[in-house]
Order: C-alpha cells, then structure tokens, then sequence
RNA sequence: CGUGGGGUAGAGCAGCCUGGUAGCUCGUUUGGCUCAUAACCAAAAGGUCGUUGGUUCAAAUCCAACCCCCACAACCA
C-alpha cells in the first residue's frame, strides 16, 4: 500500500467561490479516489490563503475585523467543497496560529539564502501596488484607473536568492524528476526560469500589515506567495514533524496561471529546506463563459452553485471532468450543459441501467456477485497521466457499448421464447460489464456509482425507485 | 520580432510526436427495435484538415514563411 499526498491550490478568500476552484477540487478529488480505489492511503489537502492587502481592505470597507472576515470566507470555502463531494483529508488555513508559527520557522531554516535589498520603481497608490516599467510608459505616467500620477517609492524588502537552485530546479524539471503537466506548459516554464529574478518576499509593515510578520524583523511582513506556498507542508506539521511519510506530493494541482510559482518558487523553497519536489504538478486550464474568460465587468460569470442546483452535482462533475479538457481551457454554456445532461447522462446511463434493471427484475434474473473489480490497463494508463476527460472518454464508450449489445442480443426476446438460460447468461455478462464500467466510473461520479451498484446489489435487482437522472 | 496554445464536416473536439485511402460526439435525414427516462440501435448526407511554398513515391501529420483567434506577462483558478 503506497502512500500519496494529493494538493489543491488555496484560494484567495477575498471573493465567492468560482468555477474555476471547482475544477481545481474536481480533478484533485478524481485523483484521490483513484489511488485509493487502487488501494493506496492518501491524504489530500483543501485550505485557504487569507494574508494580503486585497483582504484587509476588503475587511476594512465592509467594516468588520478582518480576522471575523476570513473566517467567514474560509467557512464559505468549506461548505462549497463538501458539496462538491470532495474527499478531502485536511484543511489548512493560513492565518492558523500553527501555520503562522511554522511559517516563520521555515523562513529562519532559509535564512542563508535570504538578503535584504532596495526596491525602487513606480507605484501607483490607488492601486496600492507597483507597476512595470512598460506599463508607466504605456500610460504616460499616470493610473488609468485612478487618474493619479505614478510616485516613485523605494522601500527595502528581502529577497530569495532563487539564483542558488535555478540549475537544479532546470535539471529537475527537463528530466521529469518533478513532472510538469501537460508538456507544453513544461517548455513554457523551462523557458521562463532562465528569466527568473530573485524574489521579493517581503513587504515593509508600512505598506501590508494583515500577514505573518518576518522572524527577527518587526517591520517586514512575509510576501503572500511566500506564506501561502507553505501550506502545503505545513498542514502535514513541518518543521515539528517529520513528514517523509507524505512529502514528496504525489501531485499538486493548480491553474495555469499561477504555475509559475509553484515550479520555479515553490521548488526553490523546498530546496532550501533540503526537501524533495513534488512528483507531479498538475497544471489544469481555464472554464470559460460563453469562449470568454469570466469577468465581473463582462458580466458572464457563472456560478458554480447555480450549475449544481440545475441538474444536481453530480451532473455537474459530468460536465466539468469530461467535458472540460484536463489541461487546456474549455468553454461553458448552459446550452452544452444540458444538452450533455440529457442526451449522456440521462439518456445513456441513466435508461441503460434502467432498462437492464427492468428486465432482470421482470424475469427475476439472479445476478452471481462479482468480487474482483480491476481497472483495465488503458483506464489505468491514463489515470497515472492525469488524463482524466480522457479516461471518462473511455469509460463512456463502455456505456454506449453495452446499449448496443443489449440491442444485439435482445434479451427481451430470449425471455418471450422462454429460453431462460440464455438469458440468464446474457443479463449476467450485460451486468458485469455494466459493474466494470460503474467501477471506473466510481472516481468521477462516487454518488451514481454507489447508486448503481445498489441496484444491482441484493439477491434481487431492484431498479432505482426514481429514474437516476430525470429529464430536464 | 515578448512567451505559450489554437485554426480539421453546422457546433465541439481527436488524429500530428512514430508521414500511407480523414475519425469521434452532438445536431440533421432515413430506416429498425420495443426491455427502457418518446429512451435505444443502424445507415446516409456533410470537410480542397488557416494560407503559400518546400522535402517525399506519398503530408492534416515533417520543414519554412505568412494570416487569424485566445491566454499569460500585473495577487481574478
């Protein structure tokens, strides 16, 4: 029995949950009962990021204490992964007392390749952040945004000398001791290390307050990446405990978009604290609205919780483990989403194992329990590569097989002719393969699964009370 | 000359690495079946594979140039 480590990203709590943490769940809960229907012990982590200036503004518009406020948020983080059904193990937030205290251990065990420097550049104080260079000329001086001209601050920060592992981290990633998925984005990181400066990881309590403060230093506080990215050992108890059993990550998932930290930054961290690198980084694409990214000034947002109510969550996975590529960015319309409802969910699996029910239960057909379930070789391969609409692929095509052997073999007119062993044979075979299928099913769809194998469970067939997925 | 992805039937995509008569799902049309959630099965129609050039007996696939769309480069997954 091996052990394996699963990672989400945390989110950001100073918004709603969205589709796109969704996705990042889905595929990390697909992930973890995989392993464990394969018999191994995971544990797999869910949190939430709750440092940084966004956060403390927020907090101070809406006029409550800050602490008050992301305890809020990060219950609403909490409630929304349970509905989405997923199994996860530990919950870590950053603004823990424990993950404060390690945090701050870890920066002390990296001390020797953390400098203080100057940082100077253009900022912009509606903003509150700084701009690029490129930018303060794109908008000749002045903030779009908030019709303010650029100042030029200076403020001195620590750095991480991520320049001390570049080389190993290249080494690590090209030869896929740390594998990137999928492999274009491996090139564009590969690519993007070689440019990578040092990193800030600080910030002067002048300009951010609401964060860890930097051991030995009362006027720094610790960059949010910096904090943030630590969860993911500190919720295994590291430094306190040793965490070999867990650490290295089987694999982390995360958006595309913040890749980057998470295979230049993270790794860099790690070697410092003389860590492995996780096995796997999982880079997964964005859900887009309508072939749009979601934005508010758009204003084609979806919302995950809508999309749930409307046919139910496990519809819901259906659509965003299958139809969303794994890897690459994938659109939603309401139109798709139910049309795949219907036309698969419905329609396919939901009349399939209702006609095989029916007619087991008509002619009192006895099913012989099955008791080894095994995944097949293809499923398995695409499994370990994180392929995972891929994989659904195959397991759909199981489905729509079996509505055709049951056109080809027509058990209804073996019963007519009353040729009962030929038809018990027959239900048997269409029903064993309709567990397999189910079995591999179990990961996507654990609610269906569980629902069909019930059926199909006692010494009698018993077809579902309610049709599994009623028409809509 | 920023980086990366994409352009294949009405729509969404696979195939490209490892060249060899163009494939899947949905939709459309026609036929079949009746166990089933008017569900299921079969057949047909529909594409000069972004453009141009090159390599080759042979290119969607390899090479070059160009055109168009998208994402990232700034804490919206």
């Amino acid at each position: 029995m091996k052990k394996r480590y699963i990672t989400t990203a945390i989110p950001y709590v100073n918004g709603s949950p969205h589709i796109g943490h969704a996705m990042d769940y889905c595929l990390a809960d697909v992930c973890a009962r995989y392993y464990r229907a394969c018999g191994d012990e995971v544990k797999f982590q869910i949190g939430t990021d709750e440092h940084g200036n966004k956060i403390f503004q927020k907090a101070k518009e809406l006029n409550i204490p800050v602490q008050e406020y992301v305890d809020k948020n990060s219950e609403k983080f909490k409630s929304f992964v349970e509905k989405l059904g997923v199994s996860y193990t530990d919950f870590v937030r950053t603004t823990s007392s424990k993950h404060e205290e390690y945090v701050r251990r870890i920066w002390q065990k990296l001390s020797n390749h953390i400098y203080k420097d100057k940082y100077e550049g253009w900022y912009c104080t509606g903003c509150e952040r700084y701009i690029t260079e490129k930018e303060y000329e794109e908008n000749d001086g002045v903030c779009p945004d908030h019709q303010k001209p650029y100042e030029k601050l200076k403020e001195e920060n620590y750095y991480y000398r991520v320049a001390d592992f570049k080389e190993q981290i290249r080494k690590a990633i090209e030869s896929d001791k740390m594998l990137i998925l999928p492999d274009f984005r491996k090139k564009e990181i590969l690519r993007l290390l070689e440019e990578t400066p040092d990193v800030s990881i600080s910030r002067p309590t002048s300009q951010l307050t609401w964060g860890v403060t930097v051991p030995g230093d009362e006027t720094q506080v610790m960059y949010v990446w910096m904090d943030a990215l630590a969860n993911y050992i500190t919720v295994l108890g590291y430094p306190e405990e040793d965490i070999s059993d867990w650490w290295p990550a089987t694999a982390q998932f995360v958006g595309k978009d913040i890749l980057r930290f998470h295979t230049i930054l993270w790794p860099a961290i790690l070697m410092g604290l003389g860590l492995p690198l996780p096995k796997t980084v999982v880079s997964h694409g964005m859900v887009l609205s309508n072939g749009q990214k979601m934005s508010k000034t758009i204003g084609n947002v979806v919302e995950p919780i809508e999309v749930i109510d409307k046919y139910g969550l496990e519809a819901f996975r259906y659509y965003f483990l299958r139809h969303v590529d794994t890897f690459a960015d994938a659109d939603f319309t309401w139109e798709k989403y139910s049309e795949a409802y219907n036309n698969e969910l419905a329609n396919d699996l939901g009349n399939l194992v209702q006609r095989l029910a029916t007619l087991a239960q008509k002619n009192n057909v006895r099913i012989d329990k099955i008791d080894d379930m095994v995944f097949s070789d293809e499923y398995v391969r695409l499994m370990d590569e994180c392929k995972y609409a891929r994989a659904f692929d195959l397991v759909w095509e199981k489905i729509q097989n079996l509505n055709k052997r049951i056109d080809d073999e027509k058990p209804w007119s073996l019963a007519k002719n009353g040729e009962v062993d030929q038809l018990n044979q027959c239900m048997q075979s269409l029903i064993n393969d309709l567990l397999l299928a189910n079995y591999e099913l179990s990961p996507f769809l654990p609610g269906t699964a569980e629902k069909i194998k019930g059926v199909f469970a006692g010494d009698e067939v018993m077809p579902p009370e309610s049709p599994l997925f009623p028409k809509g």
